[in-house]
DNA sequence: GCTCCTGTGTTGTATATACAACATACCCGC
DNA sequence: GCGGGTATGTTGTATATACAACACAGGAGC
């Protein structure tokens, strides 16, 4: 058993200075700043992000995809059934047989068309919460973690 | 129906700038760091981060700890019956009848004893990945929120 | 041509998360 | 004391997430 006063200071250390509680409750913080913004649509963050790599990259496979986010392929799986089933993107099998194609709708499209302004309120509102420094911070952040995934 | 070049030029903006597609990213890679970490302990870093919580301020309300962690008072609750079937923490109502009272059990203090070596395993790999500014700026960042919400 | 290995996607299971609706308990003003 | 408003916690439902196990297709080596 750890000493009573070791064990403060584990405590301690960890309270202060955990990476994960931190970018955890960021997550949870801004992630419901752009699903407030979006409920007008019917559509979450979660889904545009997925909706705007297909529209980024036009015609991409459902592990690129998984790739790029940083995402279980299971995860991804399951994601893209929803859009499907609300017509945000069409699903086909790629000539091999083996990859399938994402494709965007007329429908998926226009849902990005319309999300814009309520995209960009929310931006601001977290660009506002975080700071311009802060901000920034996170895309560079962002940044290391895509240079890093594309190495491996 | 916006224009074809406006389109692209939304497309763009939000690939380029959204700080939720990032942050997002972000937690996913920095969670699953410490899950797997801590996988030979059987606790995932969500479950530590309310152990954290209870143990640093003693006795607390489910209450308390949501609005510290910036979480749903739903979420939470089902997050502490997972972690008092565990019996890392003992769930007991106050004086008053209204709050309940969090505690950790000695289970728990022990879990977060033998946490500390995973912990900080998957903190410095944290580091590594992010630079020692990108570290330091999500400890900055989550300052401000906890600020902010504090003001609320 | 067969075999094995790898890449791709799905399904089973568990957890984390939020929102809405609800039941209570408390407290404040009167 | 009473009534209404507010704080607290639970439950129903939907989504997001990961890991493990699986099915299957393609290619590489022989």
């Amino acid at each position: 058993m750890m000493k009573e006063e070791s064990m403060t200071t584990t405590v301690d250390s960890i309270a202060s200075e955990c990476l994960a509680v931190r970018i955890r409750l960021l997550n949870r913080t801004i992630t419901g700043i752009f699903d407030e913004a979006l409920r007008p649509l019917g559509v979450k963050i979660s889904q545009l992000n997925v909706l705007m790599v297909v529209a980024k990259r036009g015609l991409v496979s459902p592990g690129d995809v998984a790739r790029r986010l940083n995402m279980e392929k299971s995860t991804l799986s399951r994601n893209v059934e929803r859009l499907r089933t609300r017509e945000w993107l069409r699903v086909s099998d790629g000539e091999s047989g083996r990859k399938q194609v994402l494709e965007l709708t007329a429908k998926g499209l226009r849902l990005i068309e319309k999300s814009w302004p309520h995209w960009k309120k929310a931006q601001a509102e977290t660009e506002a919460l975080l700071g311009q420094q802060g901000a920034r911070s996170i895309l560079r952040a962002a940044n290391t973690v895509w240079a890093q995934l594309g190495r491996d």
